[in-house]
DNA sequence: CTGAAAGCGCTTACAG
DNA sequence: CTGAAAGCGCTTACAG
């Protein structure tokens, strides 16, 4: 009803206490809803607490509950749409539980995800949902474990720990477009993503330090093989930010023996090899076919419209997220590993092989020396 | 050195100063490098805090210093590009600073909105971020005031209030937007927005409650009248969302007198625009022009590319929280909002309009009436 | 149901 | 430079 000048010192439980003329303790009982208090008090404590436009510290609340409602969370990239889809699903979970979310990013560095898993946990957070930059380099990691607080893995796993972790079966989906490809008569199918790598091509039986790329190459090369392809870790490109992916796909695809088919391990590194594709005067999927994995709206505009790896991204978030909960709650929670399936989209840029008319003979002998 | 197991009991500066044989006080100054410590004592505490693998309670610290070094932030939805983009201009400016930011969504409503801005002030941050999802009900903003807080409003203004804001000079980049299609000679030009209102079509004097929709539709009205088009508001479309921006689409181009140009006040509501226009049977550009706000990657990779309005939207994050930061400092900060300029990028999506065959007469009539 | 006291983990004057 | 004490704004036993 009446305004009031703003205050530099706040209103505290103090002064309300002051005003209805009871203890401390009755007052905060009546704010906090908890504890016994008879209606008499409650109303005339509130009473007060509205007229002197009382505000609860949260800080203080939570110094003695020892709980702060708030889940920390370290994604990669905001901007990548597949953490913004992520975190819709953790904050919608989380708010709907009565917890906030305090959001970092590690720009995919290490350095930056301990620095930020630190600050958080200083922060007093009641759980951290972390997708680790790294699966290899996880030691400061532990200090979440020591802090006594939940932590949940989003999309990669941490090499040689059992944490919570809440993933999508990015192996069977590699394996499901690699088939895909296979079956339409590709046999040089290039994977190309982003993640830091010593080089650009990868050696059989190298550690590659995000489980998810690990696990889509894995994938691929395992289809591969099982087709009866020689080397098929052969047009595998990993560290393709460093060099370029527009500079990779062009290697790819003027290549002597040029591959006949990509799959982008994400839609930033689908959008480049299409323009890439288009450059170099070639057509999809005449000339190229194109699988891109995760399917935002755009991808279904194109021309021609992408056949994509649909990952449930906001199932993962939103997963991830009920799972701290239950941990926070202390509920018994059976398995640690949440795994979601993906599911490939057919669209349009996958067709058959293109028939390489000048080398169809030697690859013809090349081939029938592995049946 | 010594792996210790997790203490549901944390370490505290009372522990380390038990262990380092000094008092609490000079412990805390140690630790937090504050005040006078000798080297000797401080190395003694840092060793024990080491040793006991302390860390510091920022709430606690909080508690005293009244500061959270945590800036809050309140947007639509962090999924929509616009807000995931902006969200990274904050964040990086604000870590810099040795702030954490603490996101929320609102969905654009303004009651999720308020209980938002609550718990943001209860949980004490040091400023306030918030894209207000309407630019009439903003009584609830007081409170951030009231608590002797800074507020920055971000990419919408609050009628009546002279609140900190940074936003973009929309009615001038829907004017430029405008102008563009005018000069190729299209008079039937439509914007459409999924900003709720009463009712999909637009009466003049009516207000939009979304100060970046009023100023762009006020924009995209002013050209029109400038150039001598009678009913400005005549292809003016709001609340989209509702009606579905499909059928809202298909209503105009299906019309008697179809438009030939849009406006999409987003890519969203582009993409989906994009999409009806070619289930038509239509052409872009030969039979319409479109015109999208923002510019995210897809639409360079359209066929036709798309000619957008490009917002610096990273950089109105960013300058949101250098505003905060001001604030929170005190520093003397002259001009209250922050406009940015948006550019109009050329692509291929806008050409002549297209001869209206049959009308061709009676349209020609009732242009030179108005000359 | 209500109140006085202690405590959460730090920081801040105030003495020495 | 160091320490004892009080305090930040709440909540939590413990009495009554």
């Amino acid at each position: 009803m009446s305004p009031r000048p703003a205050s530099r010192r706040a209103v505290t439980v103090a002064d309300i206490a002051r005003a209805a003329k009871v203890s401390k303790a009755t007052a905060a009982r009546a704010l906090g809803d908890y504890g016994q208090v008879s209606d008499a008090v409650r109303s005339r404590v509130l009473a007060a607490a509205e007229e002197l436009n009382y505000r609860p510290n949260a800080l203080a609340k939570s110094m003695n509950t020892g709980r702060s409602n708030t889940i920390g969370v370290v994604v990669g990239d905001i901007e990548n749409p597949f953490f913004a889809h992520a975190m819709r699903g953790i904050s919608d979970v989380a708010n709907a539980a009565g917890y906030d979310v305090i959001l970092t990013n590690s720009d995919e560095d290490v350095d930056a995800e301990e620095a930020a898993v630190d600050v958080l946990l200083d922060k007093q957070v009641d759980a951290l949902i972390v997708a680790p930059a790294s699966s290899a380099r996880v030691s400061h990691l532990a200090a979440v474990a020591d802090a006594g607080r939940p932590l949940v893995l989003l999309d990669r796993r941490a090499d040689g720990h059992s944490y919570d972790s809440v993933t999508v079966d990015n192996r069977a989906a590699a394996a499901a477009a690699t088939s895909e490809l296979l079956a339409e008569g590709h046999r040089r199918i290039a994977f190309i993503s982003t993640h830091d790598h010593p080089a650009p091509e990868y050696t059989p039986g190298e550690r590659i330090t995000m489980s998810s790329v690990a696990d889509r190459v894995a994938g691929v090369m395992e289809t591969l093989a099982t087709a009866g392809i020689p080397s098929p870790e052969t047009h595998i490109r990993l560290d393709a930010r460093r060099r370029g992916v527009d500079a990779v796909a062009r290697e790819l695809l003027d290549a002597d023996e040029p591959v006949t088919a990509i799959i982008a391990s994400d839609s930033l590194i689908a959008m480049t090899v299409f323009q890439v594709i288009r450059t170099l005067g070639l057509r999809i999927p005449d000339d190229v076919s194109l699988i891109a994995f995760d399917n935002p709206e755009w991808t279904g505009i194109t021309t021609p419209p992408l056949t994509v790896v649909e990952q449930p991204i906001y199932e993962l978030g939103a997963a991830a997220a009920r799972r701290a909960l239950a941990r926070i709650r202390g509920e018994q929670v059976d398995d640690e590993a949440v795994v979601f399936a993906a599911d490939l989209v057919r669209r349009a840029s996958v067709a058959a092989a293109p028939r390489p008319a000048p080398l169809r003979i030697a690859a013809a002998f090349t081939e029938s020396s592995d049946a």
